[in-house]
RNA sequence: GCCGCGGUGGUGGAACUGGUAGACACAGGAGACUUAAAAUCUCCCAGCCUAAAAGCUAUGCGGGUUCGACUCCCGCCUGCGGCACCA
């Protein structure tokens, strides 16, 4: 016997054996199980006993592996930049290196106290220049494939950060880390093209054993959408070169395109600042130039204040003077510019079809635009009958020849085709507008055969009345509006709130074929017909098309296409397919980021200034065409999202860059002289006539030509730009100079120490106070050049780091090609849940990015990928210093022993789930732990000891194995309480099943299962010895409990050998006093048998 | 608004593909041991009605399918998470 259970005594020791003799390096074996952590960021805070709960789970599977006979990969390491250890720095004027090493420490010495597997020698930092040479290595080969580029679009700042920030940062339009609101602000950014890969990131997911939420997140947050654009050619304006222009507008829904009544362009839209900009030869051809400048300036001040705000109103100009053709039959639209129509997503426009979109509606109801219905549901499932209608008829008719007008709310439109009138699912409801009349009406009611069978009691005074027919039609009459003072403009709100004001509300609703509704409903599940109605329009998902031409009668599904290829035929649409997704802003403007491996050349540059023209196209064909014969090619891309917004201060001689998008191909322009704005302008504008390069070949055949094309722009004209407020952008100089990587030989690019880690604020980083580092030469010429003084973001070293474990040591490559085919993909992935959308797309697209470069032999980084559930303190709130409601795991440890506490932590609840901590539920555990102990005193070597519970042993072996496997450890823990419990009531346990017990205990409480596999005379770790297997024979157990029920409620039960006979069950079941009680003499109609279960008797 | 996931005793939760709802544990109650307390052990513990048994009611609410529903279907309520003027 041991003596007393004391955690103490045992729990440092084998810690330290297991280290000494590498029990967990067990890396010779044949199949790999590689188990990951999201690795911690290691916070001055310490750990509080949440984080070691999905550290405990890996840690369960990777011992269970492991004595399965698996070699088992189970690092950790520490994501270490970031903000907070800067920002501690800044305060107390240490350096984030120190007080990193010292966070790690901490965290490194707690985690050690809970008894884990880890491989502290493939330990990584991402602060550790070793470890950032290869973040900086993989850096350079996006920069490479031109998946990075320099970026001069606005973007989002953080003015308490100060810094950028990208589009995954966000929570509620403000800073996810500070919760300050944010800005756009245009600044030179470094941004990695994700969207590349937005179709890869999207099917990848497909294949991945992950929680459906995330990878649900992450389809939501790519938002791929398939549509088609259209182009919509621009009347009544006077062409210059009578060339044409149009409004590409993009949408889903083409099958409207009938529908469309007006064309809506969002206040960053080129037309718009291009109309307005000069009254030269162009021309501007909207008159209401004034209105519009008020407009743009509103909408600028509005979405830097009140953008997040609910149901913002819908606001708007119309563009006097220019319509829009719809290219399907020629019919012109007015064209408004509003803030609802964004930006930066589609093409900056829509077509407005108010009668099946709710915004539109809200749009074209506010300013009196004609609605016109396109698109009807499709009811052709359902058995329709003229019931629902007659009786409208009728009761309108009976009301009518009582001086009383009803209104319905609900569309007939809808009503006409299906037969049947709906509102919302089920009814349509009718308004007697005089409500004074509410007596009449329920005279009418009455006089038509309808009698009440309901009321309901909507609040004090208010109640409801249902009549009903007797063929079943129902009615609502709500209570009396007089009394609330509604008028008639209220009745053209929606139903909704009249019914909040309490209005008289009738609804009529045939309860029969609301029943068959909801059976087709569910034939044709998600087929189903998805409507509702604003003012009499339907919204329509799916139908078929009505006043639509040669296309009325077509389904919305085969109108998309064949109206699409209508267009396209015609060259006046193209089927395209858009993303939500944003391209990831990668520079901060912080100190404590691995440094962007680039250097700025400004002799290159210089080089490249003798030629007069280089153009910059990211597809090859187009700048081939156009550039035959010119001295230099760049095949550095530059992005931007929006066209020439930027125009500085400039002089004769000084370098401007344009940047515009007029197709939705990037271009870069660098012209070295200065010209005149309006002649640029004109370049671009001809430019989108024609993409493949007229104009060049025409005008530019030489770039001594072009220079010719263009006089200096002159000072006046940059201040009638600004005071016009056209320009409204920061305006910013750019500076040409010739960016070239670092070669890879030169990695690491260590992050100097600097005097102060104090964000500059002016959009540089700290980094570009070193003039000695900043200062360096140029790789290519030799010459001088400046150092990139941006960092990387948090998220750069994690998105790579579970392939540094695998070869953390590795001089020559990122990983060991072998080596990584052997432990990847990662086996089971475990974290938090708020990493959905940018931690795990931003690994998975850094992980195809080395896939495609040949780095690494799988596609997906992750394979199963499971969530660990928060938990929550004991008041429900997140643990945290601010409310003092932390638990520290070290005095878990020091009370109850870590074996009691990752017991706890496995046994809580479901493991992905949020959960409140209770310390008493750890002394539940530690009670458990006081039990097998004691246990160990009852084992026995007899074999008479034996087989009385081994079936229940065994059914433990499956079922603690099948539930680790499946994260389910909380049941897992249940079934080894449950046999624990069986072995206290036995005189003495046999050593055999005490052994089994012990290794299915071991990954859950090592330190006691360690020790007392020991005290049964074994020689080697518990952990070199192997899993238990069930054995079948033993799984089946010879007698079964039979449930007799009559009608499905139990009655009573008896044992029964497992092999008898249905027959058997049956004799036995109606022999049953018990059931004899409700069988009331009589014989059962009908004897259900399931055979091991149970017996039903039907009466 | 759209999408996804939930709602079971005083509490955390269990119930496999429809077959004894509440395993396991916490808290609580009663008792044993003890001078006493702690620890430990035994028993009770969904609600209603009961002396007890029996019975009835119960898995957010209302319907449905089924011999039988926490489980499947329809509709609602509600909580959480994601996206959100994304055309």
């Amino acid at each position: 016997m041991n003596g007393r259970y004391n955690p103490e005594n045992i729990e440092g020791k084998w810690q330290k054996i297991w280290e000494e003799q590498g029990t967990f390096r067990q890396y010779g074996r044949g199949k790999k199980f590689y188990a990951l952590d999201m690795f911690p960021y290691p916070s001055g805070a310490g750990l509080h006993v949440g984080h070691p709960k999905g550290y405990i789970s890996t840690d369960v599977i990777a011992r269970m592996k492991q004595l399965q006979g698996f070699a088992v990969l189970h690092p950790m390491g520490w994501d270490a930049f970031g903000l907070p250890a800067e920002q501690y720095a800044i305060k107390n004027r240490t350096h984030p290196n120190k007080t990193t090493r010292e966070n790690v420490a901490t965290f490194k010495q707690q985690l050690g106290r809970l008894g884990f597997t880890y491989d502290w020698d493939r330990e990584i930092n991402t602060t550790d220049p070793e470890y950032y040479r290869w973040t900086q290595w993989i850096f350079l080969q996006m920069f490479k494939k031109g998946l990075a580029y320099e970026s001069y679009e606005p973007i989002i700042w953080c003015p308490s950060c100060q810094t950028g920030l990208a589009n995954e940062d966000l929570e509620n339009g403000a800073c996810e880390r500070c919760g300050t609101v944010v800005e756009k602000k245009p600044m030179r950014q470094w941004v990695l093209r994700i969207t590349d890969y937005a179709d890869r990131l999207l099917e990848g997911l497909g294949g991945l054993d992950w929680p459906e939420s995330i990878k649900e997140s992450q389809r939501n947050w790519i938002g791929r959408s398939e549509g088609t654009i259209v182009k919509f050619r621009i009347s009544n304006f006077e062409f210059p070169n009578e060339a044409e222009e149009y409004i590409d507008v993009f949408t889903t829904r083409v099958d409207t395109l009938f529908g469309c009544t007006y064309v809506v362009v969002a206040p960053e839209h080129p037309l718009v600042r291009e109309r307005m900009t000069d009254s030269g030869k162009r021309g501007t051809g909207i008159k209401n130039q004034e209105e519009i400048l008020a407009y743009l300036e509103e909408t600028k001040k509005k979405t830097e204040m009140e953008r997040t705000a609910e149901g913002r109103e819908k606001t708007g100009v119309r563009l006097e003077g220019i319509m829009a053709v719809n290219p399907i039959n020629g019919e012109e639209v007015p064209v408004f510019v509003a803030d609802y129509v964004l930006g930066d997503y589609g093409t900056g426009a829509v077509m407005a079809v108010p009668a099946h979109d709710t915004r539109d509606a809200v749009f074209a109801r506010k300013y009196g635009l004609p609605v016109r219905q396109s698109v009807t549901p499709d009811f052709s499932d359902f058995e329709r009958t003229e019931k629902t209608l007659q009786a409208l008829d009728e009761v309108r008719k009976a009301a009518k020849e009582r001086g009383i007008d009803i209104w319905v709310l609900g569309g007939l439109s809808c009503a006409f085709h299906a037969g049947i009138v709906y509102r919302g699912h089920d009814d349509m409801d009718l308004i007697v507008k005089d409500a004074a009349t509410q007596s009449v009406a329920l005279e009418v009611f009455s006089s038509l055969g309808y009698r009440e069978v309901k009321r309901k009691k909507l609040s004090e005074e208010l109640t409801n009345v249902v009549y009903a027919n007797d063929q079943g039609m129902e009615i609502d009459i709500g209570p009396n509006i007089g009394e609330f003072g509604l008028t008639d403009e209220d009745f053209e709100e929606d139903e909704k709130v009249l019914s909040g004001h309490g209005a008289l509300v009738l609804s009529l609703r045939f309860a029969r074929e609301f029943k068959e509704y909801q059976l087709q409903g569910k034939k044709r599940e998600k087929d189903a017909v998805d409507w509702e109605y604003l003012n009499g329009k339907v919204f329509v998902d799916d139908g078929f098309l009505v006043n639509s031409e040669i296309f009325s009668g077509l389904s919305s599904k085969d109108a998309r296409e064949k109206i699409t290829e209508k267009l396209e035929s015609e060259g006046r649409g193209k089927k395209v397919v858009k993303y939500k997704l944003r391209e990831w802003v990668f520079s901060r403007q912080r100190y404590w980021g691995e440094p962007i491996p680039l250097v700025h050349c400004e002799s290159c540059a210089a080089n490249e200034a003798a030629v007069k023209l280089t153009l910059n196209f990211r597809e090859e064909k187009i700048w081939k065409l156009l550039l035959s014969g010119k001295k230099t090619v760049e095949t550095r891309a530059l992005n931007p999202d929006e066209p020439e917004r930027y125009f500085g201060d400039v002089a004769e001689g000084d370098t401007l860059r344009f940047a515009f998008k007029p197709t939705g191909e990037t271009k870069l322009f660098r012209v070295k002289t200065a010209y005149r704005f309006k002649d640029v302008r004109e370049l671009f504008e001809s430019e989108k006539k024609d993409l493949h390069g007229k104009i060049f070949s025409r005008e530019f055949s030489t770039a001594e030509e072009l220079e010719e094309s263009y006089t200096a722009l002159s000072p006046d004209y940059v201040k009638r730009i600004r005071e016009n407020g056209l320009v409204g952008w920061e305006l910013e100089p750019m500076h040409v100079s010739r960016v070239v990587p670092v070669p890879e030989s030169e990695l690491p690019v260590v992050l100097p120490d600097v005097e102060s880690y104090e964000p500059t604020g002016t959009g540089e980083s700290p980094l570009a106070g070193i003039d000695d580092w900043v200062n360096t030469t140029c790789p290519v010429c030799g010459g001088p050049a400046k150092r990139e003084t941006n960092t990387m973001p948090q998220w750069a070293g994690s998105s790579w780091y579970y392939l540094r474990y695998i070869d953390p040591k590795n001089q020559d490559a990122i990983v060991d090609k072998k080596d990584e085919q052997k432990w990847m993909p990662v086996d089971a992935y475990v974290g938090g849940a708020e990493h959905a959308t940018r931690h795990l797309i931003y690994a998975r697209f850094w992980h195809k990015l080395l896939f495609d470069i040949g780095a690494v032999s799988t596609d997906e980084p992750f394979r199963k990928l499971v969530n660990v559930g928060l938990i929550l303190a004991s008041d429900g709130r997140k643990m945290s210093k601010r409310w003092g409601n932390v638990i520290n795991p070290d005095d878990m440890v020091r009370d109850f022993g870590a074996d009691a506490m990752r017991l706890y932590e496995m046994f809580m609840g479901p493991f992905s789930q949020n959960i409140s901590w209770s310390t008493d539920g750890v002394i539940g555990t530690r009670r458990f732990l006081e039990k097998v102990w004691k246990l160990s005193g009852k084992v026995s070597d007899s074999a008479d000891a034996v087989r009385e519970i081994d079936g229940l042993v065994h059914r433990t072996v499956v079922k603690v194995t099948d539930d680790i496997d499946a994260f389910r450890f909380n049941t897992g823990v249940s079934s080894l309480m449950i046999l624990a419990n069986a072995f206290e009531k036995e005189q003495s346990v046999a050593k055999e099943s005490y052994g089994i017990f012990l290794r299915l205990l071991s990954p859950f409480a090592p330190h006691m299962a360690e020790e007392l596999w020991t005290e049964l005379g074994n020689t080697e770790s518990i952990f070199l010895s192997s899993w238990p297997e069930a054995d079948p024979t033993l799984l089946v157990e010879d007698t079964v409990t039979i449930v007799v029920s009559v009608n499905g409620k139990v009655r009573d039960s008896f044992e029964i050998s497992a092999d008898a006979t249905e027959d058997d069950l049956k004799a036995k079941a109606l022999g049953s006093e018990k059931v004899a009680k409700f069988l009331d003499g009589k014989e059962p109609k009908r004897v259900i048998v399931i055979p091991g279960k149970l017996v039903n008797l039907v009466v």
